[in-house]
DNA sequence: TATTGTTATACTCTATAACTATA
DNA sequence: TATAGTTATAGAGTATAACAATA
């Protein structure tokens, strides 16, 4: 929190504190996927996908509160390096299923590790009460400011 | 932490809350921002150079994490706004001395306010001691990392 | 006309590497 | 040759807006 001294520094914010940790994590982690040629943003979009079966990508762009332009372009990506399938609906065919293709249900499961092993990297020496209560803070910030999350619960 | 669920979900990862919250916190201050022309990475610029009279490029780059190539990237761009100025150094005239202009100095306050506003949006329903537990454990991270952080103490 | 999706464009942030100037 | 700085290029990530297809 700023202390109120003349103009607060940058490390008096906890968004500097949080944005300084969570750019190395993310990079740190980048450069583990980047050894399987994913990148963090088509992480995201395989493992949601690992899921369901398919899903629309509206729905993923809403799930991972992202705009539909931004899905479209990973899609785009990720259907280039085959992880992907794609098939118009059978009903409305405007809803364009996004699925998971075997080479892709098979990779999943590896980078999940990766994603274990780079929190660990970083959180592992946290008590596990500690990383209980960074995570419980995390989530009510989220919650009190209505941000778009996957719906786990 | 991963719970040790075939493959780990997303919010499994304490890497993935950080991120979710800290993208979210950078973008509502870049958004304040905007309103004066600055974004999040001038900022922390211009902030940098407010305690100081004068710094050179490459001392900022170390500072802050950065390349000297991100450096005089935004220091170009800073130029341009007339929030900086540059200056040849007298002894060894390879080192090009940045420092703020008097807009940039006049400003730098203005922006601060900004975040604290930033701050206290997304924080300031946390307890003061919760607020002191999440930073300590950040800047622990950050230490047991050597990664680079601007040394204040 | 409203909705879904794609495409075009743009911009921030950042890195790497080539290049220039100075020492 | 080593260092400081700049410039060129590239790519991730994301947004907005124009557009196409379908309902």
């Amino acid at each position: 929190m700023p202390k109120p001294i003349s103009p607060s520094g940058l490390q008096d914010h906890l968004g500097y504190w949080l944005r300084y940790v969570s750019n190395q994590v993310s990079h740190s982690f980048s450069l583990k996927l980047a050894a399987r040629d994913v990148t963090v943003a088509e992480w995201v979009v395989l493992r949601e996908l690992y899921d369901v079966d398919a899903m629309a990508p509206s729905a993923l762009a809403d799930k991972l509160g992202m705009t539909r332009g931004a899905i479209s372009k990973l899609a785009e990506r990720l259907l280039g390096k085959s992880l992907l399938t794609r098939a118009p609906g059978e009903k409305d065919r405007r809803y364009h299923a996004l699925a998971l293709s075997d080479a892709g249900r098979t990779l999943v499961p590896e980078l999940s590790a990766l994603a274990d092993q780079n929190d660990a990297e970083f959180f592992g020496d946290l008590t596990r009460e500690d990383r209980a209560m960074v995570q419980r803070l995390m989530m009510g910030i989220v919650r009190r400011h209505a941000l778009r999350v996957t719906p786990i619960d």
